[in-house]
RNA sequence: GAGGUUGUAGCUCAGUUGGUUAGAGCGUCGGUUUGUGGUACCGAAGGUCGCGGGUUCGAGACCCGUCUCCCUCCCCA
């Protein structure tokens, strides 16, 4: 039986147009990463289930792939939490491996594991893909690569600096016609949740928040009550959804909101150092803003979070990050503070494409194509192959001597800059005809000069 | 995981209230005196109409299921 060929979904193929735009992507970012010290590491695309489990919230645990344990391990399978309805403890008792749902969770692993052979401060930049068993739509797949660098051992707000000077560095070198990055403060939320009387509930406080640009105060308001936040606690959070003014303006304004809360005013104090410290290396201020509402879901953030949003394009996030202080202490290692960010190299391919802002130098095909003649042409057009690689200029000689006219097609179709034509008479000549396929002009010219045409154009 | 939408040639799509051999453009391949591509002209190949069932004398069109695409939500890069 035929069957259609197709890929999973929230799956692509790349081709070599497509690869060559994606390594663009990362070797903008890889080149910034490096610029600041951060050194590249790789971790197994999966991880055994308990070390993802449990580390992005209940939603993230749905997000996880799970991979099935294969032979005599099936016969394991909990039969009786599947009679009992409990799925996930039927899911763990068939799969004991998962891919990565993210770096940062593995990188924690391997950080504990490592801890012995790693120097403190440590800062370590990551380009792998990631697997989540999201719903595919617009900027959304369920294979995609982050890009993330992180410092761990160092609490240090120059590490959040740095992590904003890396966006901008890297989405400056894509010319976005514009970006912002937004930063809030884990402790600020956590400040709000316990001056309003809500501590418990800071996780449903902090996703009701972060929905107020999506469905308005009034949305809010009722997200809160449903979750069965206290009346008064809502009257004296909404302050809050009006905060208006320049970031400095608006952390005053929490400053005061905020006075009899120890944690909140350290937040903001972290928050006023940062910006403080963008103030001395004159950091464009236009760029970056303070929110209140950015909470992000991911429950290991402690202080910092990131978001960043490209400006003129339906997209969302296309970075993210933030810092979390206890990340190791879930593998055992206590008192090791994180900070991190991550780049979406797809959405940031998708908007590059859309705003048509890739480089035109990177769909440049091949420099030189030998035409195929036959045996005793093509010896020809072999050493003289040999010698315009030696030069570093890229060529191919055909593979074999069908008609010019398909030779010349395909010359066509791969983009090729330069045929190389070696027939008959040229041969007799001891002379090459060198045609640019641009102009369609031809030049005559002997060996060396050949040769040394592209040493001097190059 | 919840809701909505889509599916006809490699790609983008036509296909009247169900009625003969399902079409176009682009692409592919071949040709236009065999040493000249990208333009032009001529010609050809290529579809069990997503898949499975049903209604009907008859289904690409109607009904049910299923998968997929895209979108909204949840969440995120």
């Amino acid at each position: 039986m035929i069957q259609k060929p197709t890929i999973p979904k929230g799956t692509r193929d790349f081709l070599p147009q497509d690869v060559a735009r994606r390594n663009y992507i990362f070797d903008t970012i890889k080149s910034v990463f490096k610029m600041h010290g951060f050194a590249p590491i790789e971790t197994p695309s999966f991880e055994l289930s308990s070390t993802l489990m449990g580390k992005y919230g209940e939603e993230g645990d749905r997000l996880i792939f799970r991979i099935l344990n294969s032979g005599e391990k099936m016969k394991r399978a909990d039969l009786s939490a599947l009679q009992e309805d409990n799925l996930p403890r039927f899911a763990n008792s068939l799969s004991e491996k998962a891919l990565r749902y993210d770096l940062t969770v593995p990188f924690a692993r391997f950080v504990v594991q490592h801890q012995n052979e790693l120097t403190f401060p440590f800062k370590r930049y990551q380009i792998q893909a990631v697997w989540r068993a999201d719903r595919p739509q617009h900027g959304r797949y369920q294979e995609f690569f982050q890009c993330d660098a992180d410092v761990v051992g160092s609490d240090s707000l120059l590490c959040e600096l740095e992590l904003i000077q890396i966006f901008d560095a890297v989405l400056s070198r894509f010319n976005l016609p514009g970006f912002t990055i937004k930063i809030n403060n884990r402790k600020i939320l956590t400040g709000i949740a316990e001056l309003i009387g809500e501590s418990g509930k800071l996780v449903d406080i902090v996703v009701a928040i972060d929905q107020l640009d999506k469905i308005g105060k009034e949305g809010v308001i009722t997200e809160l009550e449903n979750k069965g936040i206290s009346s008064k606690a809502i009257v004296a959070i909404q302050p809050l959804f009006d905060l208006q003014g320049s970031n400095k303006e608006k952390l005053d304004k929490i400053a005061v909101f905020l006075s009899e809360s120890k944690i909140g005013l350290k937040g903001v104090e972290e928050l006023r150092n940062i910006f403080s410290l963008l103030d001395k290396i004159e950091f464009n201020h236009e760029i970056i803003e303070f929110d209140i509402t950015l909470a992000r879901g991911l429950n290991y953030y402690t202080g910092a979070i990131f978001e960043v949003h490209a400006h003129d394009v339906k997209m969302g996030s296309i970075c993210g990050g933030g810092r979390y202080d206890d990340l190791t202490g879930l593998f055992g290692l206590k008192d090791l503070s994180g900070v991190g960010i991550s780049f979406g190299a797809d959405r940031i391919y998708d908007i590059l494409k859309e705003l048509d802002l890739f480089p035109k130098y990177l769909t440049e095909g091949l420099t030189v194509l030998f035409v195929n003649f036959g045996e005793k042409e093509s010896e020809i057009a072999l050493k003289l192959a040999v010698s315009l690689r030696a030069n570093s200029i890229d060529c191919e000689v055909y593979p074999s001597p069908l008609k010019m006219q398909k030779q010349l097609k395909y010359a066509n179709d791969r983009g090729v800059k330069f045929v190389a034509i070696i027939g008959e008479e040229e041969m007799k000549l001891g002379k090459i005809i060198l045609k640019n396929m641009e102009s369609g002009e031809q030049i005559l010219m002997d060996k060396a000069s050949f040769i040394n045409y592209f040493k001097t154009t190059k």
